[in-house]
DNA sequence: ACAAAAGTGTTCCTAATACACCCATGA
DNA sequence: TCATGGGTGTATTAGGAACACTTTTGT
């Protein structure tokens, strides 16, 4: 095992560290990742994932919350690490090593943030199902971030990170199906969900042309029993 | 986003990134970790994961192989990327963010080697319920390996990583037994297994004091069918 | 009164679990 | 012949999936 102090006698170069972030939301009913255009080289005009360097005195998830914020404007979100991206061919401009980060930001409170920085041109949501084309391997990036936040949902209640305080049933199950690209049986899914015991009724209704929908909303404490898997097929 | 550029303008220092390993093997009905006990400062003395620095040209994977290799002689092993840690204190010596890996060996193949390297002092077989102290954040990563080990083992056949070429069905159950730590219904395990179809009969049968068993080995063609759970309880 | 979304239970089927005895061998 | 680990099948239960009608509102 080499120690720093011979890793530097030997002359090793040390490496860059950044974060990327696969920021998704749900906007007019179809998933979306927020993608930055770059604004020099290298893949000069290409889109890109949100991110930079770690800086020397923050944590690694301090560092992606920086980010998020800078890119987004929001500060509480789910945030998660996805993984270590690390080819050294990766980024032409050397050795940098990657951590991919994947948050869920509720759309409702998003305020793109097109900001004046010279090397930045531009800031977008695009839909998952028409990514432009992607500068270093975020394509890759994005790709594995998809696949975990589809099976994230099938177990776990992560989904909800993408909603509004408060929300109908069927807000949520539009969500799922709209994340997981297929229709959903509507008495399977509200069995599981209000099994999740993660919901508490409100007294609100949303009005609409129709029947009134009953608001729910996230309970404060925890859940009373982990669930097997949700699954909705029909 | 900045880039490399600013970056270096900006006097960021660059960041030292190693990996370290957490490999298990299951040896005397226990499981089994590596660790190397450290010949200097910081953490002298103390026990901890075998790693080190990423080199330049190498991609991460490539470096935990390496590492791997010179602990344990072994090659051909399954590794998969844990998670990186990056906490700033981690290392006292400075910035060091960690992308940690678990590798699953088979113990008949094992060859530890006790090198001659001067900072080397000791490498050591722990079972997973009497480890030593660990220096750095090596105990979380630890049990951040276990914790991803059962859970996989519940769902996948990541197991078959610590058996030999040929096994019993009574071996896998034992292994299942040993790492899951807790007592498994023999038909319905090997129920499991075998639907599983990832095994096939060799000719061959392993003679004991009594009745031999069949010996098994993996296909190695792809499996047909993934299967939901594996839960084995009695 | 009608259009449209909200809301609600039961049946079926698959998969997980619990459980006990006979078999083949070496000593 | 006996001690020991190898090997096998069935009944029960729980959870996932399929499925259609009534309710409430605004227009």
């Amino acid at each position: 095992m080499e120690t720093a102090e011979s890793y530097s006698k030997k002359g090793y170069e040390q490496l860059s560290v950044t974060v990327d972030l696969v920021i998704f939301t749900v906007i007019d009913n179809e998933l979306k990742v927020l993608l930055i255009k770059r604004g020099q080289e290298p893949f000069i005009d290409f889109w890109a994932l949100p991110g930079g360097f770690v800086r020397i005195n923050e944590s690694l998830e301090e560092a992606a919350l920086r980010e998020l914020k800078e890119e987004t404007g929001i500060q509480k979100v789910y945030l998660e690490q996805l993984y270590t991206f690390g080819n050294p061919k990766r980024d032409p401009r050397g050795r940098v090593v990657t951590i991919s980060y994947f948050a869920l930001v509720d759309s409702t409170k998003i305020k793109p943030v097109v900001t004046g920085e010279e090397q930045i041109k531009d800031v977008m949501w695009f839909s998952i199902n028409k990514l432009p084309k992607l500068g270093f391997d975020h394509e890759d990036i994005v790709k594995y971030a998809l696949k975990r936040l589809c099976y994230k949902l099938e177990y776990t209640a992560i989904g909800f990170g993408l909603l509004p305080e408060f929300f109908t049933l069927t807000d949520i199950q539009e969500l799922y199906e709209i994340i997981l690209n297929e229709k959903l049986d509507k008495r399977n899914f509200r069995k599981k969900i209000l099994s999740m015991n993660l919901l508490e009724t409100t007294k609100k209704y949303r009005k609409g042309q129709h029947r009134p929908a009953l608001l729910y909303k996230f309970k404060k404490i925890k859940p009373t029993h982990t669930f097997k898997k949700i699954r909705f097929e029909s």
